[in-house]
DNA sequence: CTGTTAGCGCTTTCAC
DNA sequence: GTGAAAGCGCTAACAG
């Protein structure tokens, strides 16, 4: 079934019953429900390549991330999914895996299946100087949105939340109570990682002046038990921390456990932080002490963004979020 | 920059340029060289809408979820995309949420993409009649994978796993350890969760002999907060359960905050099962003892068969797997 | 092995 | 307010 024979049974042209479909204001009443009235009846869809080849677009958004089985990433995609569908808009997913270097090839995909704009979650993707150029490229043909990341360029907007100063700030929380061997747990050398790591040393080096009683422990090797393994060494040869600031809740429910492991009172002699305000932190006993990273404030930025440069319009480029430390159960301000 | 643009510069007729493309036989290796030749200095990409058009398939699937949120249909959705991806396939994905009344929305939205196929992740969607006709019907014009799911129908595929003699197992276990006051707490009325109690209530009444010394909760908020008052309610009202199996692990946390915020020690007062043995029964502490519920083999094989379907093959149209109780801290069967 | 050509279903000028 | 017709870029049947 296509226009033809709607128009054939309507005893109208294509045209008229395309200008109907179309919600074009160009056709008399009578006609519009004639012919509304038979594509109802024949429950007709217009065919989206036919479509798409006149239009050269298929109203759909590429979401690019890592693994959607990342919580965080769910999160987004979650979000993302929802408030573009109330858009008109379709999502096509596109994972890459935590490998960046063939961001090429993902790009490549969904610019051949022509999407209408990127969505990229997460700053892992603005990692090499190639990256950066095959992005700003890109977005020569269609708006690049970038969640949690920045990248300065044309048709490319941003969005993050300021984790260097919610870093600095948890460290100065916990300088506040007593903590004087602060650590920072993180398992990414993304952009935001590093933002936090910055944010870390900052607060450490300046405002709380603890010395050399701070360090930062790298988990390469993202699985609970090699971070466990990880945390013990640490504690082993260097110095056992009084805080921890975790990268994220993964992280942080980790170090929860390695405090419980080795009956480490939580927060009295192990204060713990985590980033993101997900899941985990609610689910766990303790309850985690987190920093809310806002994303859903992140996600419905962005897509406000998008339908503006849609429309012509011409956004901010750089969107920037203040987080929020939701204070529970792993550490607390006030004793 | 189209075919016609590569044949002009190639010396070749538009139909040459289209089977270089498609990797057709019947070239010549010297022109299918000049071809890719000019076609890499160029960076030509087909026209998805165009060929999409004539050949009315856009190598894309429809993956119908309720939220990719959740833990268990993230992880199902990263394995799909995954090995759709390797496989030549896109995925458009498509959220749901919790309601399945307006299924009839989603599905339409899907078909009138023209996906070649439509994968539903979770049994909620075959809850009610109309639903089931609405599949039928829907498989009359592509083939449907039902994940976790059944109904049986020409053209609907489906795989699902034991969950009604897990949970039996589960019961028969648990009274094997000595516990005799059993709770089932669930949260959704799926097809899978209702086999999952049916199992839950087949073990109590004929294999274990537990009187009426069982019970099912069901949570019908499902956030925290309600599920640890639920519980606190049922057992002021009915009895304290020494053993609870949970329908995921999600509600198998709670029960194990539940406990611990009781001061119940787990597993020897209380013992606890939850399913999926996902990253909540490895990051808690105590770990949770699970029953493995063989998502990644749901998938893969869904995946397999659609390529076989695909390649007009006749699959297997029903395949069930069986589960694993994954023995850790909650719950051990030797003591 | 290669070229010609007729669609695929819709949008959009341009006439009327 | 409506219709006729020219594409949009590609595939595949057919002819050579």
């Amino acid at each position: 079934m296509n226009i033809y024979d709607i128009a054939n049974r309507a005893n109208v042209s294509i045209a008229t019953v395309s200008r109907v479909i179309n919600n074009s204001p160009k056709v008399s009443e009578k006609t519009r429900k004639k012919v509304l009235d038979i594509v109802d009846e024949l429950g007709f869809t217009p065919n989206v390549f036919a479509r798409g080849l006149g239009l050269n677009t298929m109203k759909t958004i590429g979401i690019l991330c890592s693994d959607p089985s990342d919580i965080y990433v769910a999160r987004a995609l979650s979000y993302f999914e929802k408030m573009l569908r109330e858009n008109g808009y379709d999502s096509l997913l596109c994972c890459s895996g935590y490998d960046t270097k063939n961001l090429k090839k993902y790009i490549n995909i969904l610019i051949s299946k022509s999407v209408d704009a990127v969505i990229m979650i997460g700053s892992k993707y603005i990692s090499s100087r190639d990256n950066k150029s095959l992005i700003r490229n890109t977005a020569k043909s269609l708006p690049i949105l970038l969640i949690n990341g920045f990248l300065n360029g044309e048709n490319i907007y941003c969005s993050y939340y300021d984790d260097f100063n919610a870093s600095k700030k948890c460290v100065n929380m916990l300088y506040d109570t007593g903590k004087r061997n602060l650590l920072f747990l993180y398992n990414s050398t993304s952009q935001s990682a590093k933002r936090k790591l910055d944010g870390f040393i900052k607060g450490c080096k300046e405002s709380a002046n603890l010395g050399n009683n701070f360090a930062a422990l790298l988990c390469e090797e993202n699985n609970i038990e090699s971070i466990l393994i990880s945390l013990k060494q640490f504690t082993k040869e260097n110095f056992i921390p009084d805080g921890i600031i975790a990268g994220d809740d993964f992280l942080a429910m980790i170090a929860l456990k390695f405090a419980k492991q080795n009956s480490i009172s939580v927060p009295e002699n192990l204060a713990i932080i985590g980033y993101d305000n997900s899941i985990f932190s609610k689910v766990s006993y303790p309850e985690l002490t987190t920093v809310d990273s806002k994303l859903f404030e992140l996600c419905s930025h962005s897509v406000k963004t998008l339908l503006e440069v849609f429309d012509g319009q011409l956004p901010k480029k750089i969107t920037i979020l203040e987080p929020a430390v939701i204070e529970r159960d792993t550490f607390k301000s006030k004793t």
